[in-house]
DNA sequence: CAGTGAGCGAGCTTCCGCTTGACTT
């Protein structure tokens, strides 16, 4: 009988597919790209028409080592990759670095993991195209181009180190704008007005009237009418509306429902959807697809029908429809929709598995049907109408298991039921009301938010949303924050059914925002560098128009290297010409006159960080310096704000004898107190800091160091037990080994027998083997791999023999010569 | 890293997209 190899992109795929054909077919896996650009330096030979060298990626020569034995072995070879742009790569570079040709190889493709599918795609094998190949290495010499030419160009231009790319730059200059729109907001107020009316029969009926005044003036006008007029139901309206449930998850609505209804930063979404993918509950988590096999579609209906009835089943097929998109998978949906809930996971698996199952179970019902009541109500002397509008459910649908939230720039007004009410009916206010509303500023990005905006420009994908967002707040072009909010007035009107007007002024928070995504000075400096010399890289619409360029390629219309050509030499062109002509970009800004000195006060970038600066750099002599507070920034900073920075360091006064200075540091604010440093929380004002203040600071963190210090809690087996807060959380330590803690455990509060339960349960989960000539010899797993544990002492495994089942002797052999070695 | 800030210059940094483990207190 022939051998057959199969190559798939994941192991986890890999194993699946083993099991489903049988003995005949061995299947390995790629573990995604196996060779790539070089990462030192471009690796692309430009002046030979672009020719791209590839090198096995580093960490993947094992992974080809063990193909090629195995290529060896075979016949036949099913390049089984993904079939999509990359996927097809993928299987090309296989096919080079295991040097098999056509004769020997076939491509196969398959959207999911069923028999019927597998056995379908091995029965319709095709050749690799090869356009699709090149539409890929278009992609990434492009890329790479981009990247590579850009960020040299930021070391000169701006600060070393820096980076820029086709995907990371737009992302930044999204949130650049958004702030942008903000400062520039005006709120600016409108009275909006809410009537409560009474009728016959105890019926009550609030409404809100159909315009809104911009004066207090105009409300005074309105208000003086209300005294005198009668109100009447002009207008009863039914109207049957429907909601359709949404699409089961791709990586991106999966990210934002998430980060919504589960508040997870989108890097613990995606963790958690591997391990949920890896256990076997769900599909492939990294996706653009929001279709779902027959199978899914046929085992919900019948599940929905079988649960909920008949009445609440409807099969819809969805189509993707975003940009870019291309379909290699599924939607993320379970496995097995009937499974209500996993077995052994945490509370983040289980969480994150319901809402996945239950958006997917949604997507398979009917939708939810309403009726929706608009009364209008005609005032006797006015043009103004009030209208109140109300919903009755008539049937849930899926609205049954799963309700979509919303973004906080799109929350709707929930709608209450409207008593039933008669046209023509007279109805008498009770109370009107106008309350002042302030216009809403643009909302910044949330992770998630971010994520559907490039999704929506067809910027990045699946695979890269994580990433994007942990790049730029790694390049501090960005950070996740939070705005302190401020207190604002607003005038309320009211006028009651006794004809009286009363005015009171409230307040209210307004501007308050919590894990944000806000630019830093570095991000502003570099997006408006990039926004003045790069224009067209910048363009939100420039990967789409790239993306049409790689699909004709793609289609065999265009050869790839032409492309490159036609776009590689004006933008060449363009990084010489900026290297040449332009400025170093320090985002400097003049901000004024320095009163005392006549000099010029600017804010600027230097070495170490933002700075604001008393005189001019060429031509004074003694330039005075300052860093900037924590939530000031070069571009917001007045130089009423510079010129108070200059009155640090401040003497604050003296404790005990001894002075407490505070300043600004490189890690931030700082009180000085016996030359030992005290870091200051953020919003604390250095310049009106009192003394007490200060030393309570300093108690505090005396404090807080005092419970992070090592406690030696008592003995174990003769041996010392202690626990202490390290860099990632506390932690017991015992006989050379870290046992983790719950994070806020406080190392003192540790009680003995807790922690030997916790190292007997640690060290029992994880013993691979233990001995019955030795009791106290014990094969251990740790994260990094395997140890030997013998009286109180680790012994690592040689590499040559992680992977063998090791006897007594052999384990004796290791400890002997180590503690040779030692000597 | 609790000072520096300018400029010189050796030698470093950097892209996007596909996948999983490897880091360690």
């Amino acid at each position: 009988m022939s051998k057959n190899l199969v190559i798939v992109e994941s192991p986890a795929k890999a194993k699946t597919i083993e099991r489903i054909l049988g003995k005949d077919f061995v299947v390995k896996s790629s573990m995604g790209h196996v060779r790539d650009l070089p990462q030192k330096n471009i690796g692309i030979d430009i002046t030979n028409q672009f020719e791209p060298n590839y090198e096995i990626l580093s960490n993947k020569t094992k992974i080809i080592n063990e193909l090629k034995t195995e290529v060896k072995k075979a016949d036949t070879i099913w390049l089984a990759t993904d079939e999509d742009r990359e996927g097809e790569a993928i299987s090309w570079h296989l096919m080079e670095v295991l040097g098999i040709g056509k004769d020997k190889s076939k491509r196969i493709v398959f959207h999911e993991i069923t028999q019927t599918a597998i056995e379908h795609a091995i029965e319709n094998p095709r050749d690799l195209n090869i356009d699709l190949v090149n539409a890929q290495q278009a992609r990434r010499v492009l890329d790479r181009l981009v990247g590579f030419e850009l960020s040299p160009l930021l070391w000169k231009k701006v600060k070393p180190s820096l980076s820029a790319g086709r995907v990371q730059s737009v992302a930044v200059r999204l949130i650049v704008e958004k702030e942008k729109e903000i400062q520039a907001f005006q709120s600016t107020p409108m009275f909006r007005v809410v009537a409560t009316f009474t009728s016959g029969n105890n019926i009550v009926l609030q409404a809100e009237l159909n315009t809104r005044f911009k004066t207090e003036k105009e409300v005074d006008v309105f208000l003086e009418k209300c005294k005198s007029a009668h109100f009447t139901v002009a207008a009863v309206e039914k109207q049957a509306t429907k909601k359709t449930p949404p699409p089961p998850f791709t990586t991106s609505t999966l990210q934002q429902e998430a980060a919504r209804k589960l508040n997870f930063p989108v890097a613990r979404t995606m963790m958690i959807a591997q391990q949920l993918y890896e256990a076997g509950y769900i599909t492939y988590m990294r996706t653009d697809s929001v279709h779902l096999s027959d199978l899914a579609l046929n085992t919900a209906k019948k599940y929905i029908t079988e649960e909920y009835g008949k009445t609440y089943s409807k099969t819809r097929n969805y189509r993707t429809k975003s940009k870019g998109a291309q379909e290699a998978h599924e939607a993320i949906r379970p496995t097995y929709i009937d499974k209500a809930s996993i077995e052994n996971g945490d509370s983040g698996q289980e969480r994150l598995y319901d809402l996945i199952r239950k958006r997917t179970l949604a997507s398979q019902m009917s939708d939810a049907e309403f009726e929706r009541t608009h009364i209008s109500i005609h005032l006797s002397n006015a043009e103004e109408k009030f209208t109140a509008v109300g919903e009755v459910l008539l049937f849930d649908g899926f609205l049954k298991i799963y309700t979509e939230s919303k973004d906080e720039s799109e929350e709707e007004n929930m709608l209450g039921k409207l008593p039933s009410i008669h046209q023509g009916a007279e109805l008498y206010k009770q109370e009107i009301q106008a309350v002042e509303k302030y216009s809403q500023a643009p909302y910044r990005y949330t992770e998630a938010s971010l994520v559907r905006k490039l999704e929506e420009l067809g910027i990045g994908r699946p695979s890269t949303y994580a990433p994007i967002i942990s790049t730029i707040q790694k390049r501090q072009y960005v950070v996740k924050g939070n705005k302190e909010g401020f207190e604002r007035p607003y005038k309320v009107m009211t006028l009651t059914s006794d004809n009286t007007v009363k005015k009171t002024v409230k307040k209210e928070k307004v501007g308050y925002d919590k894990a944000k995504l806000m630019p830093t000075d570095i991000g502003n400096i570099v997006n408006n560098f990039l926004m003045e010399y790069f224009k067209e890289i910048m363009n939100y619409n420039f990967t789409a128009g790239v993306e049409m360029k790689f699909d004709e390629i793609a289609e065999g219309k265009l050869a790839w290297k032409e492309m490159i050509h036609d776009f590689y030499y004006p933008f060449h062109e363009k990084i010489e010409s900026t290297l040449k002509n332009s400025e170093k970009a320090k985002g400097e800004r003049l901000l004024g006159i320095d009163p005392t000195s006549g000099k010029n006060v600017y804010a600027k970038l230097a070495r170490y960080g933002a700075v604001v600066q008393i005189g001019d750099t060429k031509t004074d002599e003694k330039l005075k310096f300052s860093k900037l507070l924590p939530g000031q920034s070069i571009e917001t900073i007045t130089l009423e704000e510079a010129l108070e920075l200059f009155k640090l360091p401040r003497t604050v006064g003296t404790y005990e004898g001894d002075e407490l200075i505070v300043n600004i540091g490189p890690y931030g604010p700082y009180v000085l107190y016996k030359k030992k440093y005290y870091s200051v929380p953020k919003q604390e004002d250095l310049f009106s800091i009192t003394v007490e203040r200060c030393v309570e600071i300093i108690a505090e963190k005396t404090k807080k160091d005092e419970a992070k210090k090592p406690v030696v809690i008592g003995k174990y087996k003769d041996v010392e037990v202690s626990a202490a807060v390290g860099r990632y959380g506390p932690y017991i330590a015992y006989s050379g080994h870290f046992y983790k803690l719950s994070a806020n455990t406080i190392p003192a509060d540790v009680k003995l027998q807790d922690a030997i339960d916790i190292i007997q349960q640690t060290d029992k989960k994880n013993t691979v083997k233990s001995f019955t000539e030795d009791k106290d010899l014990k094969i251990m797993k740790a994260k990094t791999g395997k140890y030997i544990a013998y009286k109180n002492a680790t012994y690592k495994i040689p590499r040559t023999q992680i992977n063998m089942d090791l006897s007594y002797e052999d384990c004796m052999k290791i400890i002997q010569t180590a503690l040779q070695k030692k000597k």
